[in-house]
RNA sequence: GCCGGCAUGGCGCAAUUGGUAGCGCACCCGACUUGUAAUCGGGCGGUUCGGGGUUCGAGUCCCCGUGCCGGCUCCA
């Protein structure tokens, strides 16, 4: 044995004597650098008292890495683990990952933790962290981990499941057990002794005192063990942590700017939408105020529609269940549908059934519908693309635990098309519509984008394989060809084809899945869709199912989370309101509104009794647009002066040019 | 669907150990006539989510239902 080592440190080669760790190392090639938490060892995460072999290549980990902060994470939730166990040890252990922004960590525990127990368990964590323990890895043997976990029957679950997949096990599963050598990490005090283990894969920071005041608890709720619904479910506390202190108040300021963005909570601020429990939850009302948003989404995305070569179709709500029987909703999705209503059954006197009655039904998809609007006559390859649009209302039947504002309803308007094309159009069609979603969600002031492929669940679909691997690498390559990033969604396809969806990030970077695009050899199939092709044959037609907004309620809230309820004028429920410096103004500023609504903008004059700086407040925080003030000066110079909703003014505007200003914003769908 | 929390005028909130339901905003009326984010005074408004129970007495405690919130599972 060599009593020196070559490895490599962040490219150089350096000699070390044998024992050498990797912070030691590394230690001495960055000084003054206190944010190294681990290392990388020829490719592969270590802790800093990981002992280097000759020819190890070492880079650093910083805390700030996106490595380096899920190892912070996966530390802090020892801690919490270590904690939990010392207020409850008959706590069991199941998994405790980081995740995005955070980590959790599951527990069997006799009661549900309280709010209480939060405050106090961050306390004990805070007491940890202080106490400077450190991590030490120590590798065991499947036996002897057996034999120190014999109290955490969820860790000998996991050591059972070790090499069938550990990935599979569980999300978050790998962390504990890896495809190797099993490893328990030990806490240590100063003074050498265990306080806690934890069958843990690792790496973790070489001390908790890392953590400082970074970190804090954020919730607990339920969660099923391993993730399925079949299984008991642990109680699981939710933590964040962070560097430093600062990085975790930027966090909490986030999280309080994403608040203050609730579509829910600006739904009622602004008088937009409600959910009156009368009428059920998941199901909205919208007010004139949403209601006149909602029109202006609407008709634009019509106009573009017809310039797209879209016709336009309607089909009503409710239907006999054969057309879901054929078109494989019934089997697949009886679930998520609400039931059926029984209708015209007759019974004779003594009982028995004379008229077996039929079932109807809410329709969850519009696509049926649409599809004997194709078939309703005979059609000619000169006909195709055909494309139908409809804004169809859907009902689904969602899960109660599942509704969520407008992102997530039971009651829903689709901007729904269906295109029926030939083989040889698809790949152009394919690619015309992506291009024109794109655009269209451009024009909503939504400019960030990346796609996503969902392909074909193993479990869950109908029709060939060839079928689906056409349909795929077609997807595949129009998808390449935007040049937009691609993510594959392995199994997250539809039972009748696969699809590409558009996920857009708002303003505050958070993502949403807008637009799918989905191609369907098989409803066809089922429909027996058929055209005439240039030689007198019957050929079937392929089918593109596409939805732009995903849901009209959910783009909805999507936009008004993106704007913050600061919408551009085009957009804005009250796009002007006229503010007079005192009642002799009134009548001035009403002949600019009735300039104005000559060209349709919707605007208001506040004739009230309220002050003047009052009315501003009012209108401010109703964000509108355009405040247009008018007081002695303006009225003898026949201008207004604008008053914008970040308080900056522009005053003295002539009449007619403050109009033109304001139509050509609204035109343009300009932001102010 | 599962786990936990919550539900008080239109909105945001308050109400000791179970003891007469209050406040701000909004709304209505009146006074004031004013140049860039709250003028003053007065008034209306609640079967405390619904139903049942315990109690001399329930906003408060218990049960059932409905709805909402945070997660889990699900999301065509």
């Amino acid at each position: 044995m060599p009593a020196h080592l070559t490895v490599t440190a962040s490219g150089s080669e350096h000699q070390v004597e044998d024992g050498t760790t990797a912070g030691a190392l590394l230690a001495g090639q960055h000084p003054e650098d206190r944010d190294i938490v681990v290392a990388r060892v020829n490719g592969e995460l270590r802790d800093l008292d990981h002992v280097l072999a000759d020819g190890d290549e070492v880079e650093p980990v910083r805390v700030g890495d996106p490595d380096g902060l899920s190892v912070l994470r996966h530390s802090a939730a020892h801690v919490l683990a270590q904690a939990v166990q010392q207020h409850f040890p008959e706590a069991k252990l199941g998994i405790g990952p980081p995740v995005r922004d955070g980590f959790y960590y599951d527990f069997d525990v006799e009661r549900p933790f309280t709010p209480e127990d939060l405050k106090t368990l961050e306390k004990t964590m805070q007491r940890i962290v202080k106490e400077g323990q450190g991590f030490r890895r120590r590798a065991v043997s499947d036996d002897e981990a057996r034999e120190e976990l014999a109290g955490e029957p969820y860790k000998l679950e996991l050591i059972g499941l070790k090499g069938s997949g550990a990935a599979d096990a569980a999300e978050g599963a790998s962390v504990e057990v890896g495809a190797g050598e099993l490893t328990i990490y030990d806490n240590l005090r100063r003074d050498g002794s265990v306080a806690w283990k934890d069958l843990c894969r690792g790496p973790h920071v070489p001390t908790t005192r890392l953590l400082g005041n970074g970190f804090a608890l954020t919730r607990s709720a339920a969660a099923y063990w391993r993730g399925s619904e079949k299984n008991p479910q642990l109680q699981r506390l939710y933590g964040t942590a962070w560097p430093s202190k600062d990085e975790l108040k930027a966090y909490q300021e986030r999280l309080a700017e994403a608040e203050r963005r609730d579509h829910r909570r600006l739904g009622s601020e602004l008088d937009l939408f409600s959910f009156p429990d009368e009428i059920g939850s998941g199901l909205a009302v919208f007010h004139p105020r949403g209601g006149v948003i909602r029109k202006a989404m609407e008709d634009y995305s019509r106009e573009r529609h017809e310039r797209g070569g879209y016709e336009f179709v309607y089909s009503p709500h409710i239907t006999k269940g054969n057309l879901f029987q054929v078109s494989g909703h019934l089997d697949w999705y009886r679930e998520g549908m609400f039931p059926a209503m029984h209708l015209d059954a007759e019974l004779g006197a003594d009982g028995e059934v004379r008229k077996p009655g039929q079932d109807y039904y809410l329709k969850p998809m519009n696509c049926p519908m649409h599809n004997l609007i194709f078939r309703s006559r005979g059609r000619s390859y000169r006909e195709l693309p055909l494309r139908l649009f409809e804004f169809g209302t859907v009902y689904r039947y969602e899960k109660s635990g599942v509704v969520h504002g407008l992102t997530r309803v039971r009651g829903m308007t689709q901007d729904d098309a269906h295109i029926y094309c030939t083989r040889e159009q698809m790949h152009a069609e394919l690619t015309g519509v992506l291009e024109f979603v794109l655009g269209l969600l451009r024009d909503y002031g939504l400019q960030d984008f990346y796609l996503e492929l969902s392909t074909k669940d193993p479990e869950k679909y109908v029709g060939s394989d060839e079928v689906w691997e056409e349909a795929t690498r077609t997807l595949e390559e129009v998808a390449a060809a935007s040049g937009l990033e691609l993510v594959p969604d392995p199994g997250g396809a539809a039972f009748y084809g696969p699809k590409i969806s558009v996920q857009a990030r708002d303003a505050i970077g958070r993502t949403w899945q807008m637009s799918t695009i989905q191609l369907d050899f098989n409803l066809p199939e089922r429909f027996d869709l058929e055209y005439t092709a240039p030689d007198g044959t019957k050929q079937r037609p392929v089918m593109i199912h596409r939805a732009l907004f995903g849901s009209i309620e959910r783009f909805f809230g999507v936009l008004t989370e993106h704007y913050a309820g600061v919408f551009p004028p085009w957009l804005a429920p009250v796009q002007v309101v006229g503010i007079p410096v005192s009642d002799a103004h009134v009548e001035h500023l009403q002949q600019v509104a009735a300039k104005l609504r000559e060209h349709r903008i919707r605007v208001e004059v506040d004739a009230s009794d309220d002050r003047m700086p009052k009315k501003i407040r009012t209108w401010t925080k109703q964000k509108v647009p355009f405040l247009l003030i008018a007081g002695e000066e303006d009225v003898a110079n026949g201008a207004v002066s604008f008053r914008f909703r970040d308080g900056s003014q522009d005053n003295g505007i002539g009449v007619d040019e403050a109009v033109r200003r304001i139509v050509e914003a609204v035109e343009t769908h300009a932001q102010v």
